[in-house]
Order: structure tokens, then C-alpha cells, then sequence
DNA sequence: GCCGTTTTCGGCCCGACTGTTTTCAGTCG
């Protein structure tokens, strides 16, 4: 785990003990935003704290600055350690509980005794747990229900996973009598690489009927909540759904309100009260006096703003940047214009050169990468060079067949140990694109995998690195490396870095997009398609790229073939 | 505990749902 990590959770489990201790609300916020803002930070906490600029860390004061510098120095908090004697630790990982909040558990804790979940199921079990003011017998069974859920231990789900079945259950919603506009708001619309539930927008005027059907929809399990503008279910793949209703009137400052996040919401409101305003998921008001609610554009601009994309709506500047004219001008899909980064049936793809190429014409590209492995990914069936010139002439017939696109040979070559290739030059040199990846030895110290990355991207024949970090969300931590030294090589040599689109990789991930592209580094979006029909998983890469703030020039593969081609004989263009 | 084109002190976003409440507190997002 990095520093920033350990602190940023530090932090958060002193907001969560404060929290139980009920100590000033403010106090805790201030701790818990402490924890998201290090959480996003793009640059080295230490490098930070050496400049002495812990107090430039939105959210970062004399205070908070002092306990960063005491854990960077001692590897420990001494508030933490105190704190941790008067609430266990145990304790306060129970607030992850459905329907046990800091105020039932204090009581818990102080007239009951209990330190950790086994205490709490046996005193849910006794028969004197009634007398606690506020518990009755249907919390109890809540309660239980929560326990069942947080031992299940639900995980975030992936944004490739969450998007198609929010899609499915927006069709299912859409053949309820009544309703209309029926959209995903949330970490979803945020395209969050991981989503905790799935928020789900609709307009109806018969809400409570609507809400009532929708907890009664074929995909349900389980129903958490169920009122008139309002549903919580768990659906049968256990991922909880909520659902809202509104009027048309209100759709936009609904969509404004649920879409998040509740940092950028935060301060959104702050603005609005600076201005005599309220803004609430009904609208935005002066007074009694309705001013905007139809249309998010229009919320955004009564509050003196422009419409902020969703994918930056998480208080790391962007409001900022809308207040001063200069947000950016985020990447779109329609903007690629190729995918340089698929395999096929030559190493571990399940399709042919030809599907993949008119797949990729059928999406409307200009060009595509055919890049499979090189010989030291065995597992993947990577090609010696014999095999890699056999494929060259597969790969110049379909040029003849498939006409329309311009098809490029290329390799995914592997770094090895050493940082030199998986090929010599001489084969290399015969290549349209050359990609270079890790695929091995990821256990390497940072340091020398630092330099073993840095001298791939020397070799004048690479053209970009791929899947940076080499990390699979929710499986495996990323390598160790100093990405301020690759993307400044990277710079350096006129190489690009590439946002993976695998909805398990997502690599570089957001906030490492806008740090490469901070130190103007070049960026290609690619899906690393292994069949046709992941082509259609850029738009996660595209999405990736947009939460990083990448704009159309910072990406390659936004080039019109004439462009891409000087660009990847090292012309500039 | 942070922060300042209201402020170095006094603010700090807002509402729905639920259960145990008899007018509301707790939890959630």
C-alpha cells in the first residue's frame, strides 16, 4: 500500500471513531475530505511534504499538515493510537453495516459492551437489546439483514460490469406505465471505474406506483426501501438499485443533484448560497421562486456556470476551472479514430485478422493495430519471428479483401527483465506499431523497474507503453513505478502511454491520465481487444480519459491516418 | 478541523425513508 493510501485510511478511520464518539460533525468532514483529497493526489505525498506545500492540499491545514508529516517520519499517528484505545478498531469497521449508523453503535458499544461483530450478533440475540432507546423489533431484523450483506463483504462492482446491467434494468423500468426520461445518475454516470450501487433517474407524475412496480420487477431479490419518489432493491446479482421520481420540472436538478459526486455537490451549493440561492434535487430557488430545474445546463448556468461533464464532477478543480472559463474540452468517442491495440487467433485472441479488421471498419475507423504478443508471453501463445512474418502475409491479404481501413502490423512486445525487447531492432524496424508492455517479473523493486520501463521507451522503435501500471482492479496492485520518470521519458523520446480500456484494467486510471497529460505527455486509448465485439469497450477507455481531463489533442488516436502515420515515424504533425 | 470577493471567528448542503416516534431521531445518499 502507497503512503498516500495508509494516510488517506488512517484519516478516514479517525472521522469514522470521531463519528462514533459524536464529535463535532464538521471536524469529521474536515478529516474525511482530508482523506479523499490525498486519496486523489497526483503527485508523491513526500514530495509534497519535502516542498512544504502539505497546506496547498485542498482540505489540508496547520494541523492536518502536522499529522501527515508525523506519519511520513514515524510511520504512525500518536492521535490515531489514542483514539484506537478509547473506540476499537473492530468497532468502527461495523459503521459498514446497512442500517447501523455511529449513533446505534455508540449505544451499542457503551451500554452493551460490544467491541466487534460477534458481540453484536450475540446482543442482537439477547433479550434486553429492546430497552435501547430507537430499537425495536424490525431494526433487529435489519440489523440482521445488514450483518448477512456486510459479511458477504459487497464489493464495488466494475464499471464494465455495472453499465450493461444498469442498461437492462432502465429497459425494464421503461415498460412501467408512466414513465419517461429514465436515465443512470451516480458514480455511473461519472464512469467511476468502480460503482458501490447503481442510481437510476426516471419522470413520472404516479411515482408510488412506479416505485412500487419497480420493487416488483423479475430482477429483484431483495427490497431495502420502498416510498413515494424513492426505491432501494438488491437485484438477484447483488448489486443494490436505487430508484428516483421526478417531475419533469425537477429532471435536471435531479439529474444535477443524484449524479454527484456529493464533494462537487458540496461545494455546487455553496456557490448557490453565496447567491441567495436553494438548490435542491427539486431545483434551484430564490425564495419561493423556481429559477431553473428543467435541464442540468440550465442549473449550472443560473449559478453563473457552464455545463460541468460528469466525468470531473468530484471537487479536484474543475469548479473552479468552470469559474474561471477554462474547463477543458474532454475527449469524445467520436473523436477515435482507431484502435491500435488488438490481438487476434495468431496468439491469444479468439478471432482472425479479417473479423477484427471489419469489425473495427464497421465501427467507423480509419485504422486499425493487429499487435500480438511477442515469443516470451508463452502463456499467450506469443509469435517468434518465424510465425510474426507468416502473419505479415495473412495480414497484407486481408489488406486486399478489406478494403476502407488501413489495417497496421504490430506487436505487443514484451519488456523483459533487463528492459531491453522481446524482439531484436532489425524485426522491429519492419513494424507499423510497436506497443511494449510488462508481462513479467512484476515483483521488481520500484527503482529498477522504473529504469527497466525508461530504457524500453529509449528503443527508437517503440511507440507507446502499454497498460502502465500493469494493476486488475480488485485483483491484482499495481507494479511498483515511478510514473513521474516514465512519462517524462515518455515525453523525452516522442513516446505516447496508453489508457487500457479493459474494463479490469483501466490503466493508467484517472488521476494518473492527468498526470501524464499535466506533464504533456502524449496519451493513446486502446481496448486491447481479444474479439470483435470488445472494439466496443473504448468508450470506457474514452470515458477513463475524460475523468483524467484529457482533451482530443492529447490523444494519438484521434489523428486522421495521416497524422497517426507521421506520428509514428517520429515526425512531429 | 478548514476556510475567507460576507468572515482570522463563525460558519460549514439538503431531503427521503424508516421505525419507533406522539413530533422525531437515525441513517443514507
Amino acid at each position: 500500500m502507497s503512503i498516500d493510501t495508509e494516510i488517506s485510511e488512517i484519516f478516514l478511520k479517525i472521522a469514522n471513531s470521531l463519528d462514533i464518539l459524536e464529535d463535532n460533525p464538521f471536524k469529521i468532514r474536515a478529516y474525511r475530505n482530508a482523506a479523499r483529497n490525498i486519496s486523489e493526489l497526483t503527485e508523491d505525498i513526500k514530495t509534497i511534504a519535502e516542498r512544504d506545500d502539505l497546506t496547498k492540499i485542498p482540505g489540508i491545514g496547520k494541523d492536518l499538515a502536522d499529522k501527515v508529516k508525523e506519519y511520513i517520519t514515524s510511520g504512525k499517528l500518536n492521535y490515531y493510537e489514542d483514539l484506537k484505545k478509547e473506540i476499537p478498531e473492530e468497532l468502527v469497521d461495523l459503521l459498514a453495516i446497512q442500517g447501523l449508523g455511529p449513533k446505534m453503535l455508540s449505544k451499542l458499544f457503551k451500554e452493551y459492551h460490544v467491541t466487534n461483530l460477534e458481540e453484536l450478533e450475540t446482543a442482537l440475540n439477547g433479550e434486553d437489546i429492546l430497552k435501547i432507546h430507537g430499537m425495536g423489533k424490525k431494526k433487529i431484523e435489519d440489523l440482521r439483514r445488514g450483518i448477512v450483506i456486510f459479511k458477504e463483504s459487497k464489493q464495488r462492482v466494475n464499471l464494465g460490469i455495472a453499465l450493461p446491467l444498469a442498461e437492462e434494468i432502465i429497459r425494464e423500468i421503461n415498460r412501467i406505465h408512466g414513465t419517461e426520461g429514465t436515465i443512470y445518475a451516480g458514480s455511473l454516470r461519472r464512469m467511476k471505474e468502480t460503482v458501490g450501487d447503481i442510481d437510476i433517474l426516471t419522470i413520472a407524475d404516479n411515482g408510488k406506483q412506479v416505485i412500487e412496480e419497480f420493487t416488483k420487477m423479475s430482477s429483484v431479490k431483495d427490497v431495502l426501501a420502498s416510498g413515494d419518489t424513492k426505491g432501494s432493491i438488491i437485484s438477484r446479482n447483488g448489486i443494490q438499485v436505487d430508484l428516483r421520481v421526478v417531475g419533469p420540472g425537477s429532471y435536471g436538478a435531479a439529474l444535477q443533484y443524484f449524479t454527484g459526486s456529493q464533494a462537487h455537490n458540496v461545494k455546487i451549493r455553496t456557490i448557490g448560497v453565496k447567491k441567495g440561492l436553494k438548490i435542491n434535487e427539486y431545483g434551484l430557488f430564490r425564495g419561493d421562486k423556481t429559477i431553473a430545474g428543467e435541464t442540468e445546463k440550465d442549473v449550472y448556468y443560473k449559478l453563473g456556470l457552464p455545463l460541468i461533464p460528469p466525468e470531473i464532477r468530484e471537487d479536484r478543480g474543475e469548479i473552479e476551472a468552470a469559474i474561471e472559463g477554462k474547463l477543458p474540452n474532454l475527449v469524445e468517442s467520436n473523436d477515435i479514430k482507431g484502435d491500435l491495440h488488438v490481438h487476434t487467433n495468431w496468439s491469444d485472441g479468439t478471432s482472425s485478422i479479417e473479423d477484427m479488421a471489419r469489425k473495427a471498419k464497421k465501427l467507423g475507423y480509419e485504422y486499425i493495430a493487429i499487435t500480438d504478443h511477442s515469443p516470451s508471453s508463452r502463456i499467450a501463445n506469443g509469435l517468434s519471428i518465424e510465425r510474426l512474418y507468416e502473419k505479415r502475409e495473412e495480414l497484407e491479404s486481408v489488406r486486399k479483401k478489406v478494403r476502407g481501413i488501413q489495417i497496421l502490423m504490430g506487436s505487443e512486445v514484451d519488456i523483459l527483465s533487463d528492459g531491453t525487447l522481446d524482439y531484436p531492432d532489425s524485426v522491429l524496424k519492419d513494424l507499423d506499431v510497436v506497443i511494449a508492455s510488462v508481462h513479467i517479473g512484476f515483483k521488481m523493486e520500484r527503482a529498477k523497474m522504473t529504469r527497466r520501463i525508461m530504457k524500453a521507451l529509449t528503443n527508437p522503435f517503440v511507440n507507446f507503453l502499454a497498460h502502465p501500471t500493469g494493476r486488475l482492479i480488485g485483483e491484482r496492485d499495481p507494479y511498483e513505478v515511478d510514473l513521474d520518470d516514465i512519462f517524462e521519458t515518455a515525453k523525452k523520446y516522442g513516446k505516447a502511454v496508453e489508457v487500457n480500456s479493459h474494463y479490469l484494467r483501466l490503466d493508467l486510471k484517472d488521476i494518473n491520465v492527468k498526470r501524464a497529460i499535466d506533464k504533456g505527455t502524449d496519451i493513446v486509448i486502446s481496448t486491447d481487444s481479444h474479439h470483435p465485439d470488445h472494439l466496443h469497450q473504448m468508450k470506457l477507455g474514452v470515458a477513463t480519459a475524460r475523468r483524467g481531463w484529457a482533451e482530443k489533442k492529447n490523444i494519438i488516436n484521434t489523428k486522421r491516418f495521416k497524422g497517426l502515420s507521421n506520428w509514428l515515424n517520429g515526425f512531429s504533425s
